[in-house]
DNA sequence: GCCACCTTAAACAGTA
DNA sequence: ATACTGTTTAAGGTGG
């Protein structure tokens, strides 16, 4: 799954400044991760999941041995202090002069840092395993260090007890029990100085395995100096930012538990004067706001049901999963838990990376969709040197029946021309919004051969519909036709048109008075929708007679039927002709199977594998494409997924049975008479929904 | 160029 | 008065 060649390292220009010096060695762990960042290439989601899923658990696990070595080492400080009998209450400030020197960078666990560790996925030449040893090998020295700089801090505090009461006890000779605990202090600095010549060699050892890649310019061990505390202003930057990240990407990344590398940081350490300015408040409903935008003011109870910290009774913060078994105690626990202290925000920063690596993902993904349309663009027109427009569905001749597809969406898509929202909605979209290149007509029409039952089609794009705003395929009747049909009861009011429209379409979100117009004048000018009187108002229902009418109609009466006939078989259900109704329309995967047929355009088989969804999204237009290819001609069954077997049948004039239409799940009894072109019904041609289907 | 189909816009009427 | 529902007409785009 794992594509990433590693080769896409730009900087995304994390927004996270290095602060001036303070010190906070909290922070420092965090805010490190989190600038580190900026030199870190992007790595492939799943890549990162899985890091997440084992740094997790490895951290899971170093904590508690962690807090057990604590345990066992503040007993060893106990029983120390007793023996040498030093107690006192103050503190080190005093003696500079003995304080023993420690670099940052000793105070720092060395542990592979996240861009490194991000080199290292993205190498590719780690299997899952290989990665858990590597991270549990790098959690053992991050708890080796942590246990040395405890134990090194607490001697520092020792000598000044030492030092101190030796003072108030009057002067006494001291240098003696100085000069002890400073050769205790310098034996446990060199203690500290081999732990890092181990970690040295650890990261050495990757490099040479060519696990490891360390940027020229940047320092592998000593890193570069931490950052230090931030500043409010800088904080509330970083919330900003957190809280204005994409929505998708939110989504996303609140599936993602954070890297969580700062917690074994923050725990070790003590308060630390950074801490942040910002209200508790603004950090629990920051994340809300992700969702709006705007304050704190808003109440916990309108978000309850929105929170994107809360799910299925679990906080989501990342790494928590405690259970909370209601909005309330959910709140308590995240005031109580996650208020702001230094963890929290350690955290917000690691969820600020995820959050950018999903960014960058989304980037490299457009660019990717950009060069790909380019690319079959510059295919698709040049050597055919054919006036078609580089619309891939344009450049296809299509019928009629498709035709609509694509264009005047366009101008209607205020929404990223380019890119669907979720990377699903990338595959058909790209087809459709090909027209960003703003060439030629804006309408085209689609060939009836590609004629695909608008069931299967919005079922298998059903996400895509969803989320991105194009425009489907298919003629308003058959969308209204379609919806009715869904129901069950096989009858809907208007209003429950309009929100099946806007439930399964997000183009439908918008322009609601003109769609919506549509859709009534639709309703009243097809003889197939019948509207009914009910108890409580008016119900539309559909004569599915009176709606399969016209096609025969029109085949029988268009010369080209006959070509249809054979073709329309091939990518249509009759069954959808019968039972589905229009299936003249296009989904976006038949439009893209039938440009690149004909285009011969190799089959998509790359640049989204590495997203699952996409990777369906593929497999199923390879096998639209191949079925499509197979069945050209024939009568043969047609397997592909999304159609029923009937679809299979000759898409001559379905005849249904003298049964209620309503009743019909589908053609009950279907009757293949070839065409009967007589009964044409020329007084209500837009009956024929049958085949044009506009995309825009 | 014609025709058929579809979409969009708009006017209008009836009803809640 | 307003919004919704339903009908109808007209215009424009597109493909056959």
């Amino acid at each position: 799954m794992m594509q990433e060649s590693g080769t896409e390292t730009k900087s995304n220009g994390s927004a996270i400044q290095n602060g001036a010096s303070g010190g906070n060695h909290l922070l420092e762990c965090s805010l490190r991760e989190v600038r580190s960042n900026g030199e870190t290439p992007s790595v492939e989601i799943g890549a990162a999941d899985l890091a997440h899923l084992q740094q997790q658990q490895a951290l899971q696990v170093a904590r508690q041995l962690l807090l057990q070595q604590q345990q066992q080492q503040q007993q060893q400080q106990q029983q120390q202090q007793q023996v040498s009998g030093i107690k006192s209450p103050k503190r080190n400030d005093k003696q500079p002069a003995l304080q023993v020197p420690v670099s940052v960078a000793m105070m720092t666990p060395q542990v592979i840092t996240p861009q490194q560790m991000q080199q290292i996925l993205q190498q590719q030449v780690l299997t899952p395993q290989q990665l858990q040893v590597l991270l549990q090998q790098q959690q053992a020295l991050m708890l080796q260090q942590q246990q040395l700089q405890e134990f090194y801090k607490k001697q520092q505090e020792q000598l000044q007890l030492q030092l101190l009461q030796q003072q108030h006890a009057g002067k006494q000779p001291k240098e003696p029990q100085q000069q002890q605990v400073a050769t205790q202090q310098l034996a446990f600095q060199q203690q500290l100085l081999q732990m890092q010549q181990l970690q040295q060699q650890h990261l050495l050892s990757l490099q040479r395995q060519g696990l490891l890649t360390i940027q020229p310019g940047q320092p592998t061990l000593p890193l570069q100096p931490l950052a230090q505390g931030m500043i409010p202003t800088e904080l509330q930057q970083l919330w900003k930012e957190v809280t204005s990240s994409h929505t998708a990407e939110e989504a996303a990344s609140n599936n993602h538990s954070s890297l969580d590398l700062s917690t074994t940081c923050v725990s070790s350490s003590a308060p630390s004067k950074t801490s942040l300015i910002i209200n508790p408040h603004a950090s629990t409903n920051g994340q809300l706001s992700v969702h709006t935008p705007k304050r704190e003011s808003l109440s916990h109870e309108e978000h309850s049901h929105s929170h994107p910290l809360y799910g299925h009774g679990v906080c989501k913060w990342p790494g928590c999963e405690a259970v909370c078994e209601d909005f309330q105690s959910f709140l308590k626990h995240l005031n109580s838990e996650h208020a702001l202290d230094d963890r929290s925000t350690a955290q917000c920063r690691v969820q600020m990376q995820v959050v950018q690596q999903l960014e960058l993902q989304l980037a490299k993904d457009k660019e990717r969709l950009q060069a790909m349309m380019t690319h079959l663009h510059v295919k698709s027109t040049e050597p055919k040197a054919t006036p078609q427009p580089l619309n891939l569905v344009s450049s296809v001749t299509l019928s009629k029946t498709a035709s609509e597809a694509s264009p005047q969406s366009l101008p209607h898509t205020p929404t990223t021309p380019t890119a669907p929202i979720t990377p699903v909605t990338q595959g058909p979209s790209v087809i459709t919004t090909t027209s960003m290149h703003n060439v030629g007509p804006i309408r085209r029409r689609y060939s009836d051969k590609y004629n695909v039952p608008i069931s299967s089609d919005i079922a298998q794009n059903q996400e895509f519909y969803k989320n991105a705003e194009v425009r489907p395929p298919f003629t308003y009747a058959s969308l209204i036709r379609q919806a009715i049909l869904e129901s069950p009861e096989k009858q809907l009011t208007l209003n429950e048109i309009y929100n099946w429209f806007t439930r399964m379409f997000a183009y439908f979100r918008r322009n609601a008075a003109t769609w919506k117009n549509a859709v009534r004048h639709n309703l009243s000018l097809h003889k197939c929708f019948v509207r009914v009187e009910n108890v409580k108002g008016a119900v539309w229902t559909v004569d599915e007679l009176e709606f399969q009418k016209r096609r025969p109609q029109k085949i029988s009466g268009n010369p080209s039927l006959i070509k249809n006939i054979q073709t329309s078989h091939t990518y249509c259900t009759p069954l959808n002709a019968a039972l589905q109704g229009e299936e003249a329309a296009l989904s976006p995967l038949c439009l893209w199977k039938a440009s690149m047929a004909e285009n011969s355009i190799p089959l998509y088989t790359t640049a989204s594998m590495g997203n699952p969804t996409l990777g369906n999204l593929a497999s199923a237009m390879r096998e639209e494409l191949n079925g499509a290819m197979e069945h050209t001609n024939s009568n043969g069954s047609d397997s592909s997924p999304g159609r029923s077997p009937m679809q299979a049948m000759h898409p001559v004039h379905v005849k249904e049975e003298p049964l209620d239409p309503d009743e019909n799940e589908g053609p009950l009894s279907l009757v293949t008479t070839a065409n009967h072109s007589p009964d044409f019904d020329h007084d209500r041609d837009y009956e024929d929904e049958p085949v044009n289907e506009d995309i825009e």
